[in-house]
DNA sequence: GGAAACCCTGAAGCAGGTGTAGAGTCAAGC
DNA sequence: GCTTGACTCTACACCTGCTTCAGGGTTTCC
């Protein structure tokens, strides 16, 4: 099939499976006489396995990684469960950060029920004063925020 | 003061700050006879305030409209607490996602208990065959995720 | 007077793509 | 046989929010 049809079926943007190629992550497929790219169900396969990891927020990184157990499938999967493990962390301290992150907000927002002048909206003086007390972050998230 | 002064006392990278002023964020400090930056206290204010804005996961465009609203003291500051009000909703909505997405990565962890061969790992198999539901993704969020 | 610490500009790089320009290819309809 | 439209190609710029780097100049301290 050709990336039309691939990204058809596997619901990806035709210029994202470009760049999964680009990025290594998915094998360069073969071409056609007209230099299209040619694809195989394995690759369809492996670009649905690259997209639901895509939906369960892992890196590129780590889903190189989940590849390369999947390619040698008779060593031993203990990686594979760390590397989930390692993951599932990340979310659980993200899941902490913007639970504290929403109270911090909620709490600014308390301090301005009503509308008035922005010289005494309480907001924009509780961000001035750093009446929040600011949020120590992690210094290499990879779990996105909220935006 | 100079700019590692100002670096110093907010605690941000000399390159944030220039960054910000590239940006628009930061008014252009002034100059001294060598072209270093020399700033004020208002600087150091405004600059505060960016910061913790950009702890509570704002935006630079939200900062932007923000820092509008307390350059124009006596306007209404109605559109302040919608702007915070969206933020805390992207929020709110961002833990959600992450608290499914946790679900559903705890759900795929379960399939392997024990390390094993990986062309037998629950896991692999799990996100080959998309037994997970993939969560539906929001398509401009702005709250990062768990990395 | 020389080394370390500071400052400058401009450009490139990161993730994970998205979007564009400009060109080639191919099938259908007139 | 020619045009239209859908499809594909490469190569590049763009997005956010910085960080890092190269290649300079300046100031401060011993």
């Amino acid at each position: 099939m050709r990336i039309g049809a691939l990204a058809k079926v596997t619901r990806t943007a035709i210029e994202t499976i470009r760049f999964y190629e680009r990025a290594g992550l998915l094998p360069a497929a073969a071409r056609a006489d007209n230099n299209y790219r040619l694809y195989t169900d394995a690759h369809a396969e492996r670009l649905a396995f690259i997209r639901h990891c895509r939906n369960l927020d892992m890196t590129l990184d780590e889903i190189r990684s989940l590849l390369r157990f999947k390619d040698a499938p008779s060593e031993d999967c203990g990686e594979v469960n760390a590397l989930l493990d390692e993951h599932i962390g990340h979310v659980a301290q993200r899941i902490r950060e913007l639970r504290t992150l929403k109270d911090q907000l909620e709490l600014l927002r308390a301090r301005c029920r009503t509308p008035q002048a922005t010289n005494a909206c309480g907001i924009l003086t509780g961000l001035d004063n750093a009446a929040v007390t600011d949020a120590k972050r992690a210094p290499h998230r990879h779990i996105r925020g909220a935006h």
